[in-house]
DNA sequence: TATTGTTATACTCTATAACTATA
DNA sequence: TATAGTTATAGAGTATAACAATA
């Protein structure tokens, strides 16, 4: 049964914490991601992050991207192992170390990004809409200078 | 063995991304967070973020504060039982239906409470001391008109 | 019929530790 | 000795589906 009234619930402090703020907008922002890119390409935020990483360097070690993603090495192999299967990345053997494997996009790969760049392109200009582009550039600076 | 130079990995697009920025930025002060709040008194950013809302609102029903949070009522179960086995909250039955439960702060969960607050707010003003008062400001209101 | 709290279950993400093959 | 990739395992966090009590 439908009661009287819907009173917003109160927050407190925490609309005036960064912390939240910064919590609410990712998390609604990978929520229109999930809607525009992964429907469409079931491409994850992560996925799409790593693809772009390797992409701008050819033949990267998983260490690498492993410290680059901020994760363990341990975790990036199911990545990689999925992004393989799929045939958007092949591990290669590294010419200079027996132990390492060197990652590269596969052509298909490459246009698949690209198709990608054009939906996430989109995905951030509808959403950060609402911001005119002024607005949008301190942003992304003042965002920039947050982290370390 | 260490090699010759550690020359930081490119990031495509990734870094002109508000999506990905805005990540980072989440990411690292979460760390800060975990540092400061975490180490010294055990409770996560959502375990604070439950606090501030039962605070705010005494008497609310789990579902409620389902809504609030973003998550489904039964994810909520775990965290109250937490809380409650922590004598920070308690469940009391609703007057108004007997299926539902008010949750209360206790008065060990109010002092406790405060002493977060400081604790919390110390970490806000430390992490966004990088960026100025009006910075600051800016950042909220920007933040806060991303999100619905 | 619908809603509240609950349980069971599964899935994702991530960290830790141990192993192997190389360096 | 140290590092690269891998596996196994465990712990959060979250979603779905079902259930009993109550509305």
């Amino acid at each position: 049964m439908a009661e009287t009234e819907d009173s917003p619930v109160a927050r407190g402090l925490l609309p005036r914490l960064i912390g939240y703020q910064l919590r609410r907008a990712q998390v609604a922002m990978f929520r229109d991601f999930a809607r525009r890119v992964t429907a469409a390409e079931d491409i994850t935020p992560a996925l799409f992050g790593m693809l772009q990483v390797i992409a701008a360097n050819p033949g990267l070690a998983q260490s690498r991207l492993a410290e680059a993603m901020g994760v363990e090495r341990s975790a990036i192999v199911k990545v990689v192992d999925q992004l393989e299967a799929r045939d958007l990345i092949a591990r290669q053997p590294s010419p200079r170390d027996r132990r390492s494997h060197s990652l590269h996009l596969t052509a298909a790969g490459q246009d698949r990004l690209a198709r990608l760049e054009e939906l996430v392109l989109a995905h951030e200009a509808e959403f950060a809409g609402r911001l005119s582009p002024e607005e949008q550039a301190q942003l992304l600076s003042l965002l920039d200078r947050l982290h370390d």
